[in-house]
DNA sequence: AGCACGCCGACT
DNA sequence: GTCGGCGTGCTC
């Protein structure tokens, strides 16, 4: 606030011999360490600066602050206040304290220096995801102001009611449906951290929702906090209403940057002023400075927006593995399929699979039909043009006198890739190498690799110029389907048209993977039409991919048995050649089918069996970088790869045991290479879709 | 990205 | 002897 600085300061004070005093500079712990704003590899690093005396006050751990460094005025966080520094330092004094608002918890800290660890990146670079940019107006407002309904659970409203409330036992009876589920809910009931691993069985009263609710309920009552990420705004908007409905909107604190950077930092605070201690979000909310952590959920892991698309890109369930270790909290991964991180963790024993009887399941699953040879769908050529297998029609038409029918269909990156129209020489990003694909509604061709948009292809194999286009997207789809089924409403919800719920009524609901909208009693049929063109991309997981996408979809469909809200039960039909993931579904098993990758990838020594790191630079600084890398002689190196425009990709697999010791090795080297001024080089940790 | 410091050449 | 060229490396 306050600017402290004269011009006697600016030389700096040598602090190796500390005391008795520095004129105007506080005289207990007159040493604020600070984390700064920089990008640079080798700055990061904490830096010591002075307290003057009027900012003593304010200048407490976990502050914004402002510093001068170098020639320039940097932000930061204070983490710390000391009585000393190192010996030989002229510390400069701090600029400013932006606010009193204690925005970094030392705990959260701890989880962002051991993200910027496992992901040999930049502290400041996990900082910027963990901490919501400042709304000044946020932190100075009063309960009493404007909008009333946005202004309750502020520091007076909160401070009104009574902490100790009789606390009834909460409710346990869906966890308990789970082998081991009522011995997690009692663990954590008493204070206790167990971690667990759980496929949920659909159709259950309140669906995942309430068992989330419940898992959370019991490490509340247990006066601890909770955080629960989801992967985007629809599971959160079900789980809200959810949470609405049974705790009321004031219970809990919802971090999601789809609020906008106002709400979101007004809640924000909340939790950070220990006024919240259930949150719920997105993967940043990962981070949220819960107060004495007892427990983090994560709902669907192996959705991949779990994953921060910047650097140092990591995964919210990552984070969270992490941050239960270091705030010793209980864990638990609910999802509609598995992962197969989820698997390892079954199967290394760090977390306790809590799975279903077949009985439970059978009962409360839908009826899942593979339509895997389809002559008729030849024949009819309305049927052809939406590629709709004669039986997934019939099971439609049937459906759609009970309820609304999900059309699941591939996303346009899930496409083959282009070809040239002329001679079918697949089209290549120009600078990456990576395979096009049709990005947007317009269909401009973009990379799929590094997403840019390849505006004047020509083909290098014959020089032509336009694009075989095989891509049928939802919205296509749509309309194909609106003239096989005549006199039926069809809708489209895509990522970029998102549809949260439809209505229990009779219609066709096309959406790609993830994008599905909820209906209120479940689909009466969902057909999964893409599997093949799913299943024909390149890559390792593809097939585990596939299947989560399909479990994530058939959960969306009412159980097989009609009932009075239900009527005609609910039926899944898959389209396609028989796969493993296609009798996964089929036995509605995804737990199985997940150690089944697992211990394929363990044979072949590949993730998430081991651990993954890329380097990828310019080939004379990436190959430099990799020789003067010092690993142990368990690591297996693969490369050089080129790739575009002189580039060089070098692979790394390593064991999670090796990992620390890895990234720690290439954190180091490249400081040392931004310090003398290297080329830089990419690093990704466990990168997604390379393999 | 700036800014100090340093080693060397040109000029008072 | 002193001023200032910009090249190298550090920034609390």
């Amino acid at each position: 606030m306050t600017e402290s600085v004269q011009p006697s300061l600016l030389s700096g004070f040598d602090l190796s011999t500390p005391l008795p005093g520095i004129p105007n500079m506080a005289s207990e712990l007159p040493v604020a360490r600070v984390v700064i704003d920089s990008a640079v590899p080798h700055l990061d690093r904490p830096f010591d600066y002075l307290v003057p005396t009027e900012l003593d006050a304010m200048a407490q751990p976990g502050v914004r602050v402002k510093v001068r460094f170098g020639g320039q005025e940097l932000a930061g966080f204070l983490t710390e206040r000391l009585e000393h520094s190192e010996p030989g330092l002229k510390l400069q004094p701090l600029r400013s304290v932006i606010s009193p608002e204690i925005v970094l918890s030392a705990p959260v800290l701890a989880v962002a220096r051991a993200v910027a660890e496992r992901y040999a990146g930049g502290v400041w670079d996990v900082l910027r995801s963990a901490v919501p940019a400042r709304m000044a107006r946020m932190e100075t407002q009063k309960a009493t102001d404007s909008d009333g309904a946005l202004e309750k659970g502020s520091v007076e409203a909160v401070d009104d009611v009574p902490l100790a409330r009789p606390a009834p036992v909460p409710e346990d009876a869906l966890l308990a449906e789970y082998h081991g589920g009522a011995d997690y809910a009692r663990l954590l009931r008493n204070g206790e951290s167990p971690r667990a691993v759980l496929s949920a069985v659909p159709n259950r009263p309140g669906d995942w929702p309430a068992l989330l609710l419940q898992a959370a309920e019991q490490a509340l009552a247990s006066g601890r906090g909770v955080l629960i990420v989801v992967p985007d705004a629809r599971d959160l908007a079900r789980l809200t209403s959810t949470l609405d409905e049974r705790l009321g909107p004031e219970a809990y604190a919802r971090l999601t940057a789809e609020d906008g950077a106002t709400p979101r930092y007004r809640n924000f605070l909340r939790v950070a002023r220990g006024q919240s201690q259930l949150v719920v979000g997105t993967r940043n909310a990962a981070f949220a400075p819960v107060k004495d952590l007892g427990l983090v959920i994560i709902w669907d892991d192996a959705d991949n927006s779990h994953a921060e698309p910047r650097a140092p890109y990591h995964h919210a369930r990552e984070v969270l593995l992490l941050r239960c270790g270091i705030e010793n909290a209980g864990m638990l991964l609910v999802a509609p399929g598995r992962s197969a991180e989820a698997q390892r963790l079954v199967r290394s024993g760090w977390a306790h699979e809590l799975g279903a009887d077949r009985s439970l399941l059978r009962a409360n699953a839908p009826r899942v039909i593979a339509a895997s040879d389809e002559f008729e769908a030849e024949r009819d050529p309305l049927l052809h043009a939406a590629r709709l297998p004669a039986a997934a029609w019939r099971e439609a038409k049937a459906a759609l006198a009970h309820g609304p029918v999900l059309v699941q269909v591939a996303r346009t990156g899930f496409m083959p890739a282009l070809r040239c129209e002329r001679c079918r020489t697949p089209a290549r990003c120009t600078t990456c190498n990576g395979p096009l694909a049709l990005g947007d509604a317009r269909g401009a061709p973009a990379c799929g690799w590094c997403g840019l948009v390849a505006h004047d292809w020509n083909c290098v194999e014959c020089g032509f110029m336009r694009l075989r286009a095989s891509s049928i997207g939802a919205d296509r789809t749509a309309e194909e389907l609106g003239r096989a089924f005549p006199n039926i409403k069809v809708v489209a919800a895509t990522g970029a048209k998102p549809l949260h719920t439809v209505p229990d009524t009779p219609a066709l609901v096309v959406a790609t993977p993830g994008a599905e909208p909820v209906a209120a009693n479940g689909y009466a049929a969902v057909l999964l039409l893409d599997g093949d063109r799913m299943l024909s991309r390149e890559g390792l997981r593809t097939g585990e991919e596939v299947l989560n996408r399909w479990m994530g979809a058939a959960h969306l469909a009412r159980g097989r048995d009609a009932t009075a809200e239900r009527p005609g039960g609910g039926t899944v039909v898959v389209a396609g050649d028989p796969t493993e993931p296609m009798r996964a579904l089929v036995r509605f098993d995804a737990a199985a089918y997940a150690q089944t990758e697992l211990d394929e990838r363990r044979d072949l020594g590949l993730p998430p069996a081991v651990r993954l790191a890329m380097v990828r630079g310019p080939a004379a600084a990436a190959d430099k970088f990799m020789d003067a890398l010092d690993l142990g002689g368990e690591v297996r190196r693969h490369g050089p790869v080129l790739e575009g425009e002189g580039e060089h990709r070098w692979l790394l697999f390593f064991s999670y045991a090796e990992g620390p010791a890895v990234t720690a090795a290439l954190r180091a080297m490249r400081a040392t290479f931004s310090a003398a001024k290297e080329p830089i080089v990419a690093i990704r940790i466990d990168p997604d879709g390379i393999l």
